[in-house]
This record gives C-alpha cells, structure tokens and sequence, in this order.
DNA sequence: CCTTGTGAAGTTCTTCACAGCT
DNA sequence: AGCTGTGAAGAACTTCACAAGG
C-alpha cells in the first residue's frame, strides 16, 4: 500500500464527509469537483491512491468509496475503536462543546470534561461526567484519552498543554488564541475564530 | 515585492501571533525554529519574502518583525481597518462565541449576530447587536458584513451559505458538520471539532 | 462515448549549503 | 563566531494528456 500524501488525506477526508450528504448511488470525479472545488485529477488521483479499481467508465460507488476512506484513515466508526478524547475548561465555549450530540454517530467519545473550579464541575450538569483538574492525570490515564480540545483562558494555555503533553496527549484542539508549544510528537490544530479568520483575510487558506 | 507562498503566509501569520508572545527584543530564526517546530532555513525563507533586510548576524527585532508582517498580510488592527463579521446562529455553540473578547485587539470586529428565533433575539442579551436571519441581507450590507461564522444546526447549513453568499459574503468559518458547497470566490474554512479530530487521527495536518 | 487510472511533465514548496554581513 | 539571506538542488504535490475499459 502506497503512502498517502497529507494533503490527498485531508481532501479524501473531505470528500467521505461529503459521500454522506449525497443521496446518489454513483458519483464521478467531475461531480466530486464540482462539489469541492478541485481539479477532477487531482480527485482520480486521490481515490486512484485507495487502490480500489471498481471505478471504470461510470464513477464511483458512494458506499464502496465512503467504506474504503474510512478503512484506510483508520476512521471506522465502530464502538469499540472510538477515539477517547475531552474538553478542558468549561467556560461558556467549553461548555457548548460538552453538547454530546455533536459526537454522536462519529468515531470520536467524549469520555470527560474538565475545570479548574471544583465547584462549578460539581454544579454543572451533563451527559459527559464532569472533573477537576486536579484529577487531569488520573483520569486521563485511567479513561486512556488520547485527544484534548483545549477551551482554558489564554494564560492558562501553555502551562495546561504542558501538563497534558506530560499525560501522553497524542493530539490538542486548541481553542485559545495562544500558540502552543508542543513536542513533534504531539499533534496541534488552532480552531481559534480570531487567528482563522486571519487566515483567510491573508488568504492563507489553500481551500483543503 | 514578491508573491508569498500560501504555506509561507500562514506560517507568518503564527509567527506574528507567537510574538506577542515573547517579552525579548530579539529573536533569531533557531529560536522559532525550536518554538515552531518547522526548519530554520524554513523561517529564514519565510521571513525573507518580507523584504525586511534587517535581520543580519543576531536575530530579529521582534517587534518590527511583528509590524513587517501585520503590514505586509493586512492583518493591521486600525479603528478603521477592522473587517466585520457576524455570527449566525445563536444555538449554544453560537452563543459562547458571541463572548466578545475573543475579538479584542484582533483587526476584526463581531458586528452582528442572527438566528431564526425571533423570540430568542429579543430575548437573548448580549454587546453584540442581534437580528433575527429575515433581516441577514439587510443587515451584511447596511454593516458591511464581510466574513461569516456559521453555527446553524446541520440541516440548515447549505441553505444559510447559499443565502450568505448571495449576498456577497467573502469567507466562512464553517463549524458545522457540513461540507459546505460554495462558488471559488468565496473562502471556507471547516472547525468543526469532528473534523478537525479526524484530520489529526488519519495525520493529515501537516503543523501549520 | 464517457470516465477512470496513471506515466510524465509541470509547479510549488522545502531544505541544503554557503557567501556575506555584523 | 554567529546569524541571515538566497541560489541551487531536492522533495512533494498537482495537472496534463491519453491509453484502456465498460
């Protein structure tokens, strides 16, 4: 099996999100291009890359295709290979984060949610069980959660990252407008509203 | 001057933001390098293509750095030069971003908000002006609107951005579940943390 | 015919390696 | 001595263009 360039990943990763909003059986590359935006090579050449061969003369299966993205990107969404992850800090953002609903049906659980304030953990109610930070360690070994999305105030940032990097943290959704400083090991992708925004008025976005 | 790389521009863009983060004078490529995680000879291209010719034999000035870039990608936060944007759809998730210190001292200034719930506009207090979503053509043209953050439910995604784009909107901060069709024009950027949490499980971020 | 899959060409980005400046 | 800036080499990615297949 061929190695996957990182940006056919993420287009491939794209492209099976898009496979469940379509209510076809078939789809071709043109299609496929239409909907994203790139070249139709550059999408044949992508799939071409998931070695299926059943393509020929009238595109794609979207089941067949949908299945074999996720196989490969290791993205099955089945209960037992879920991907633990958790918020810290439940301020108002990290709060409307815990809504579980949006994890629902992907291959992520959202095993816990933590707070600096023991209070507020122990007064706030959710579906996802709630805990100090001061357990951060315990539970996130415990729990064996691999991916945090980072929600703290800006001067606790670095200091929380350092502590979840210490953990075993294989991966931070960073929320802050802080840039982390993280080990190569560790996996960071800024989501802050603020710095994507400034992205795109750069035009920095290479629209992948 | 030179036509900048998009993987150079976002570069720089972290960069700018990582430093306000400093409290030195000066700072050489080695040191981002290490802060960064990217090649030196990388920074040093980078940091080339901004034509500063400063930088010889002990680092950068840390602050004209900052300005250089700033200048140079047009994220100058002037009064007057601030970029507008609203948020649309005022579920939790919408709510907590409304929080409007998140834009304090960015160049972008949060000038509305919508959702279809007429009653909840009214009702809802916040810095930020609301509107209910019958009055978002009036209101993205009277204001000036340039870039949207989308926090509809999924349903309601595809039909919020073709009217966002209808009038005239440049750019998307998409965090719904939705691969949003849009014409090239138009920018879209996917936060949604599913997502995002997949791209970083298959490796397919690439650390900028 | 229309669409896939893919060598080969083209483009863009990164890294090397070192001259030149302080 | 230590660091920048940059030609030139290299690597990675995209696009072209067309053979092959239903």
């Amino acid at each position: 099996m061929k190695k996957i360039p990182s940006p056919s990943k993420k287009r491939l990763i794209t492209i099976s999100q898009l496979l469940t909003q379509q209510n076809k059986e078939r789809i071709t590359s043109i299609e496929l291009s239409a909907l994203t935006g790139w070249g139709e090579a550059t999408i044949r050449r992508d799939i071409s890359l998931l070695e299926l061969h059943s393509g020929a003369s009238n595109g794609y299966n979207v089941k067949k295709l949908h299945d074999a993205i996720c196989s490969l990107l290791q993205i099955v969404p089945t209960e037992k290979g879920k991907h633990r992850c958790c918020i810290v800090g439940l301020g108002k953002l990290g709060e409307s984060l815990l809504e579980s609903s949006f994890f629902c049906g992907s291959n992520f659980e959202l095993a816990a949610g933590f707070d600096s304030n023991m209070n507020k953990v122990e007064l706030m109610k959710s579906n996802i069980p709630l805990y100090a930070t001061l357990d951060l360690e315990k539970k996130i070994r415990s729990l064996k959660i691999e991916y945090a999305i980072l929600a703290v105030q800006d001067e606790k940032a670095q200091q929380m990252t350092d502590r979840l990097v210490s953990y075993g943290i294989k991966g931070i959704v960073n929320y802050t407008s802080i840039v982390l400083s993280v080990p190569n090991s560790v996996q960071v992708r800024n989501v802050n509203t603020v710095a994507v925004l400034t992205e795109m008025v750069a035009g920095a976005i290479s629209s992948i």
